[in-house]
RNA sequence: GGGGCCGUAGCUCAAUUGGCUAGAGCAUCGGACUGUCGAUCCGAAGGUUGCGGGUUCGAAUCCCGUCGGCCUCGCCA
């Protein structure tokens, strides 16, 4: 008779002291086998743990003969009683460390070919071929971990929201490409030869039409594409916590937003998150961290010199004053005791992302307890600007800061690359620290020089602060828009704002973004359309779960918050997907491929 | 598209200035062993050095190209 696996009575880590002399029956994959000849012991393992199996050969001959024949990934049933282990033979590492099972009865349920790596959180097997057999590596508690994390993060946000009385709702997969932002991935229609539907980015244009209807809050955990490069936070495939709001303004959706992840917060790590989250102004941000998702775990804010910078003899600071451009100065507490080589190694780095080189200068006392300057460019300051860059950046002995000059663009991206790697660098970043903050007052255009034209800073759908309006026509750079971002120490998890309600006020956005009216009505007709009958006004947000996963969870890559993730590449190294596809599936869709070099189907 | 790192046994890594039969640990296979928990001990098998070309008496090593992985800049409204 088979075992009845069907009938577990319990988890293998669940197996305690509670069940000592019960007959249990478990079933999961062999972990480990550590045969003596005589005594067998294994190491059976599923998601909650292990639990160790003991065959005596006195006892039960049939079933340590079937122990013996075990591997690595055999999948087995297995009945016995429970036993607490004898003296000094606890395993302390083990949830089910107390006890073992006394088997009576075992089936190999399947064998398992050799598995190409160690199931194990510490297995040393590469990415590339953890990807290939993503199956197997998700067998690993680090693994299973994570994807059990995700789903009771999306728990607690769908707890959240149904009780704030919002609704779910599903939008289309299949929708219509509006090129604007990332690239669509495109579906060719079969029906309609030539034509395409597109992937959506993001449920932005449903979930406002779906204000227009009446629905008032709205909330998606809703996946988004976009064929785009990739980086290890992102994913050409992603998923959104997607939310919209009628009536409101960005202080509602700060709220709603804020007691989301507080609860989310509560629930994972068991933490109060202080509210309100501090709020930032896009251009403080900028001016104090060189970017628009500041960490502000750590100080080492950014520090304009120029001034001082002037009356130095240093050409670089000279030639990028002259040129329009700033100085700005970041003071590393303790910096002093990097070596040559680690700051070269910074300034190779630094040149990798297009930076000229990394002016840098120790800091020290002379003889009469003044500040000094040391090393790398302290031979071009005079005494008083040394003193006066120390007294601007609270320089004192011991500390290192380093310079960067140019156009303000180019300073904030070179000064806050090596504000995040020297803080990781050096260990100055607080753990289990959790710094949210809204960045607000983000402008609502930034010029595009290339198209001689403004792009939007956020979306298309962003308002203007009404104060603003007046300056679309007179200045349109200074028009700051309502639109926010969530950061979450120093990553952007999200963004969001309160939306253009007005079809004439669309149209003018539309307009300095260089969309002519017919195509704004190609594109965009049916929202404008809809926006002519009676919109309420309305605002929302979209979070990257992926990147609130990775954050939460400590992970180092979205790759692994994901069931089945694709490389940098976005392929898929498990199903080998994107591939060829047969002749006659093109023919049907009317595709015919101009690549290079032939594919053919495999 | 640009920059950086990487690719040697199933896995993780070695291999002196280019030089003898490309080694080790783990895994695998065989044997021994009745309290292990990374079991231990003995033995065996295991290689187109990602792929293609070049330089050389001789290439894992040097050069060119290519494929793939990771990180990153651009890009991602």
């Amino acid at each position: 008779m088979p075992l009845p696996y069907h009938e577990r009575t319990c988890y293998c880590a669940e197996v305690g002291e509670d069940h000592v002399g019960q007959t249990v029956l478990i079933t999961g994959w062999v972990q480990n086998r550590r045969d003596h000849g005589g005594m067998v012991f294994i190491d059976v393992r599923d998601r909650t743990g292990l639990v160790q199996l003991k065959f005596n050969p006195d006892r039960d001959p049939r079933s340590h003969e079937i122990a013996g024949r075990l591997r690595a990934e055999y999948c087995v049933a297995v009945r016995g009683e429970v036993a607490a282990r004898p003296e000094g033979l606890v395993n302390p590492n083990l949830a089910s460390g107390a006890v073992e099972i006394e088997v009576h009865e075992i089936d190999i349920l399947s064998e398992s070919a050799t598995p190409p790596f160690d199931i194990a959180d510490d297995t040393e097997a590469n990415e590339e071929l953890r990807l290939k057999y993503r199956y197997l590596d998700l067998r690993r508690p680090v693994l299973q971990r994570s994807l059990i994390t995700r789903h009771r993060i999306v728990r607690a946000i769908r707890e959240h929201f149904d009780r704030e009385g919002f609704i779910e709702i599903e939008t289309p997969i299949l929708t219509k490409s509006t090129p604007e932002g990332a690239r669509d991935y495109l579906v060719p229609s079969r029906v309609h030869p030539g034509r395409f539907y597109a992937l959506p980015q993001s449920p932005q244009i449903f979930k406002q039409l779906l204000m227009i209807s009446g629905f008032d809050k709205y909330v998606q955990i809703a996946r988004c594409f976009r064929d785009e490069d990739l980086r290890a936070d992102r994913q050409p495939e992603f998923t959104q916590l997607d939310m919209e709001m009628s009536f409101v303004q960005a202080e509602n959706v700060f709220d709603v937003i804020e007691r989301c992840m507080a609860h989310v917060m509560k629930q994972i790590h068991g933490v109060d998150i202080p509210r309100p989250f501090p709020r930032v102004a896009f251009d403080r941000a900028m001016n104090e961290y060189g970017t628009d998702a500041p960490d502000t775990r750590y100080d080492m804010k950014l520090i304009d010199v120029s001034a001082a910078a002037k009356k130095s003899e240093f050409r670089v600071f000279a030639d990028a004053l002259a040129a329009g451009g700033v100085v700005r100065a970041m003071r590393v507490p303790g910096g002093a005791t990097m070596t040559r080589k680690e700051t070269d190694r910074l300034a190779d780095d630094l040149r990798g992302i297009g930076a000229g080189g990394l002016p840098l200068v120790k800091v020290a006392q002379d003889d009469d307890s003044r500040i000094a300057f040391q090393t790398g460019v302290a031979k071009f300051f005079t005494p008083e600007t040394t003193a006066e860059i120390a007294g601007a950046t609270g320089a004192g002995e011991g500390d290192l800061l380093f310079f960067a000059a140019g156009a303000p663009a180019d300073v904030c991206k070179h000064l806050s690359w090596l504000r995040t790697v020297v803080a990781r660098k050096r260990d100055l970043i607080p753990k289990n620290e959790w710094h949210f903050l809204w960045i607000v007052d983000v402008p609502m255009f930034e010029w595009n020089a290339d198209e001689k034209r403004w792009d939007s800073m956020h979306h298309p759908f962003t308002a203007p602060r009404d104060e603003d309006v007046p300056l679309l026509d007179s200045d349109p750079g200074r028009v700051l828009s309502q639109g926010y971002d969530l950061v979450l120490n120093g990553t952007e998890l999200g963004s969001g704002s309160v939306r253009i309600h007005r079809a004439d006020v669309q149209r003018k956005i539309f307009g300095l973004l260089n969309i002519t009216p017919e195509q704004q009505q190609l594109r965009f007709g049916f929202l404008l359309d809809a926006l002519r009958y009676g919109p309420p006004p309305h605002g929302g947000i979209a979070l990257g779960l992926d990147r609130i996963m990775m954050l939460l969870t400590g992970l180092d890559s979205l790759r692994d918050t994901l069931s089945f993730p694709k490389t940098a590449k976005a392929q898929d190294l498990m199903t080998e997907a994107p591939s060829p596809v047969d002749e006659k599936q093109l023919r049907e869709l009317a595709l015919k491929s101009t690549a290079a070099t032939e594919a053919t189907p495999t």
